[in-house]
DNA sequence: TATTGTTATACTCTATAACTATA
DNA sequence: TATAGTTATAGAGTATAACAATA
């Protein structure tokens, strides 16, 4: 983790990028990785993944709220939804719950359990968050997440 | 993709995200997701995954380079380096050339398939670096690189 | 017809473990 | 002992396709 990620070098004048090192795309996927392997290892014993505490961390801001619409606001399509809280279900974090108005609809709800989870899981974001933003100021940090906003919004 | 991701909210005074949506982690991760989507049906035609077309750059940059320091570099772990490797090897893009001075490396070199595979590959990341940073100035674009360095370095 | 959920399937990435060969 | 590669295995995320139920 000491060695520069790649050789130095600087972009040609116009004919695209010269040098992997200049892709914005690959710093993006290597960042990525990172906090995921920190991420993974703060929360190996807890047995949680960043999906999974995602979506409980949702269903809790917004009680009730469609398995759709969890899936449009993590960016996941109907089957990583379908797949994630079921998963979440198995273990008792959450319930569904047929949509009286809509019944294509199940609204998603957590329980007990979940919720004891989840204020877990918030005590390890707490810590891996403070490792994350330690490398910068807080104006970098909310310049960072503004950035990073206008990508997946 | 119009919508606000989550909904309003800030942190509290020193206790820890009240959001999800001020998790700096999160943004990453989605961001993240939004740039491989938009990789994935740019590369959709050549067939190439981000981290394939990575690796043979880097080869094609250091060319001698071993399976061992490419998997650092792109922080890969043995395994994950070698069934890449292994891949694009089975493609006919690389092969590996036993160290003379040390048995117990393989070095990476790209076929003439492996540099017209790249070259191609070049020009996809090059237009779909332009959708993603088109969102930002060039000074952002050097400060967001230099910021997601920070974390994968 | 469109939306929502569901199931099945497949592929990539990631990681661990155990093994071999070399230093 | 340590390093490099190899193989096997497993889990997570992502995506597609096909299907059923509902609007």
């Amino acid at each position: 983790m000491a060695q520069p990620a790649l050789i130095e070098s600087k972009d040609g004048a116009g004919q695209g990028p010269a040098s992997l090192d200049s892709v914005l795309g690959f710093h993006i996927r290597l960042a990525h990785g990172a906090v995921y392997r920190h991420f993974s290892e703060t929360f190996a014993t807890l047995g949680l993944t960043q999906k999974q505490v995602s979506t409980l961390w949702l269903v809790a801001e917004m009680p009730g709220i469609a398995q759709s619409e969890l899936g449009n606001r993590l960016r996941m399509d109907r089957a990583t939804a379908m797949s994630i809280v079921s998963r979440m279900q198995e273990r008792g974090y959450l319930w569904r719950e047929r949509c009286p108005s809509d019944g294509r609809k199940q609204l998603l709800h957590l329980t007990d359990e979940g919720r004891n989870a989840l204020d877990q899981a918030k005590t390890c974001i707490e810590e891996h968050e403070r490792w994350l933003k330690s490398r910068f100021t807080s104006d970098e940090v909310k310049k960072l997440v503004e950035m990073l906003a206008r990508i997946h919004e």
